[in-house]
Formats: C-alpha cells, structure tokens, sequence
DNA sequence: AAGTCGTGGAC
DNA sequence: TGTCCAAGACT
C-alpha cells in the first residue's frame, strides 16, 4: 500500500461523523440486522453481499425476499436442485454467481459445518468471494475489523482525498485512506455508512454536499469539484453483433436448450441460436434444415461489452416428434418459470406476439 | 492482467 | 437517443 498521510484530525472526524450520521439515517434493507438487535444472519449477509455485486439495491431487493423465503440457511440452499437456483436467479445477471453461490454454499456444508468462516482470509477461498465480499462479511457479519471498498467507497474516498490518480490504477491508493479511516470498532457499520453515502448524497451526478456529514472534511468539497472525481480512464467501445435465435414450436410447446456451463449465460435455460458471441456474428444457420420463418422484427440487447441485435426464425414441429438438438419441450404458457435470461424473454415476446397474427 | 461476465435505472 | 453506472469475481 503506498504510504498515506492524514492529520490525526481529520481522520479521526470522519468515522466519528459518518457513524453519527448512520445512526439515524440509515436505509433499512432486509438483510440488515434492526434497530436493536445485535449482528445481522450471516447467511443473509452472505447471500445480499453475492447478489449486490455490480447489482443494485432495488433490483437485489425481490430476488433477495424470493431466496430467503425458499432456502432459509445454507443447508437448505445446499441441497436445492441446480436448475431450480439458476431459474431463481434469472434475470438477475452475472449468471456465474449463482453456480459460485450454489459452490459456496456446499462447501460451507460439507467443510464448515453449515456456517461460513468468520475471518477474511478463510472468506476469501471460498467460490464467488473476493476481496470486496471477504472483507463485507467478516466486518458485517462477524464483527471483524476490514477495510471494505466497493465503487461507493471508491468514489466517496476520492473525493474524500482529491485523489488524482485515474481508476482502476487508484484502486491501493484509495484502499490505503479507507485503512485509515476506518475505525477498530464498528468497521461493518462504517463500511455501510460509506456506501449507504455513495448510493445516495454523495452520488456519481449532482452529489447533494448540501446534505453531507462530511462536507466540512472533504477535500472535493472544499476544491468546489466534486463530481471530477474519481477520475476515470476512458472505457472501449462496445462492439455490436448480430445473430439469430431460433422459435421451434409444437402446438404450445417450444423446444428449449441448455446452454454450455461456461462462457455467457453460462448453464441457463436459452432458445437455440446461430452461435453470435462478443467475438463474432452468429452465422445465420439453422440448427437444423426446416422451413424456416425469419421473423422481420427482432431484438436488441446490451451485455456489458457488446451490443447484440438478434433475428428471430421460427418453425412449426409436427406432433410426435422432437427436433435433432438436445434439449425439451416447454409450455408457452409457462415460460414466466423456464428461469430465461432477458434477451431470450425479449425473443419469446416476439416470437409469441409473431403468432397472433 | 486485461478481458469476460447482465441488467435496468437515470439522465 | 446513447452513455454511464451499480455492495466485483474470475481467468
């Protein structure tokens, strides 16, 4: 960690500040312990923390509630059925968490006796846990001393420090002011109070200074610019591809694959498509010769490094028979339950909406 | 160690 | 409209 340097001041002011500030506004979220009780469930820490990586408070909420009312501990998540959690988790994103949360909570089972470790180091080895999650639960849900940083406290951090230096090669830099910040006591609540600030006042746009505990130690704040921070490199362009998927349908069944286990939307229930990728279009063949009805609206979609614009082609199956590509026959009427990712809801509407007419 | 991994809200 | 971004991990 490079060598930083605060006044002991100051740095003694802002955990002071920010802690008295969560006291009374802190957002009550479902995985947070209440006012009163002493630490929150690890189990749900756990399962908050995996699902909020790189995912919005708003968007986890739902699909939070649904988890908890299904698999209540880590035994019970242990023991589901992979295709019945990687159905729960669609339309979340980032697919890969969901096996890594189902690895993890096994493991947790089979090494720890149904209870996660309560230290970083041990955290940090376990599936779909990094630095980021590690230090979350050990401070949230064990009452550790860490040093969290997620984009928030990034952001919060260097506008804290007026730091310079463009992200991500700022990244020791930032880590480094919130070691010093952050207190020995209290450290879970402090790394909450943090983001609890980054996703509200102290926002990407239009930061609400006039509202912040820490206006009077910010360095941004004081230089009248708070919103250039945290300098950012410029990202790359995102490429645009083009592919096919393809709508078998018989009577009021559609025939459904399983994708591939790794790679994009790695293991998720999907229409069969023409192999598009973030590399390369799709090569506009059919799985299989069939009279073939290329639809004339398709669908667009924007992963986070490349935008997909997908034809749709659908053909009628006859009774008693399947197509030559594995896969299963899927109620139309039941598709809500099928666990699709998004772009392949986006195409059923489509397909559906195709055979209306 | 950059690139690969979704999705939807905000503006 | 396009652009940016979110409680990052994994390879």
């Amino acid at each position: 960690m490079p060598n930083v340097q605060h006044s002991d001041q100051k740095t003694g002011d802002i955990a002071a500040l920010l802690l008295a500030h969560y006291d009374v506004h802190a957002r009550d979220l479902p995985w947070r312990k209440r006012p009163g009780q002493g630490r929150a469930d690890p189990y749900h820490v756990w399962l908050s923390e995996i699902m909020l990586q790189q995912t919005t408070v708003m968007a986890v909420i739902p699909y939070f509630a649904r988890f908890t009312a299904r698999w209540k501990n880590f035994a019970e998540l242990a023991a589901c059925d992979d295709a019945d959690l990687m159905a729960a988790w669609a339309g979340l994103g980032y697919y890969a968490r969901a096996r890594n949360l189902l690895k993890c909570a096994r493991t947790v089972v089979a090494e720890f006796d149904g209870r996660l470790p309560d230290n970083e180091e041990a955290l940090k080895k376990l599936p779909g846990i990094g630095p980021y999650t590690a230090a979350a639960i050990a401070s949230i849900a064990f009452g550790r001393r860490a040093v969290v940083v997620d984009a928030n406290i990034e952001r919060v951090v260097s506008r804290l420090f007026a730091i310079s230096t463009p992200l991500p090669q700022a990244k020791p830099e930032i880590a480094a002011h919130m070691d010093i910040i952050t207190p020995e006591e209290n450290s879970g609540d402090f790394a909450q109070a943090m983001m609890d600030l980054g996703a509200g006042i102290c926002s990407v746009r239009a930061p609400a200074c006039v509202q912040c505990p820490l206006q009077s130690v910010c360095e941004a704040y004081r230089d009248g610019n708070p919103e250039a921070y945290p300098v950012k490199l410029p990202k790359k362009a995102r490429p645009v591809r083009t592919g096919t998927a393809f709508w078998i349908q018989r009577g009021d069944d559609v025939w459904l694959v399983r994708r591939k286990d790794s790679g994009m939307l790695a293991a998720m229930r999907a229409l069969p498509d023409d192999g598009w990728n973030a590399k390369s279009d799709g090569d506009m063949g059919p799985p299989f010769p069939a009279k073939w009805d290329h639809l004339s609206v398709g669908i667009s979609h924007i992963f986070s490094h490349f935008s997909l614009e997908m034809q749709i082609a659908v053909t009628a199956w006859p009774d008693g028979h399947n197509p030559p590509l594995e896969g299963e026959w899927w109620d139309v009427n039941l598709l809500d339950k099928a666990g699709l990712p998004t772009l392949f809801i986006k195409a059923t509407k489509v397909a559906l909406a195709s055979g209306e007419r």
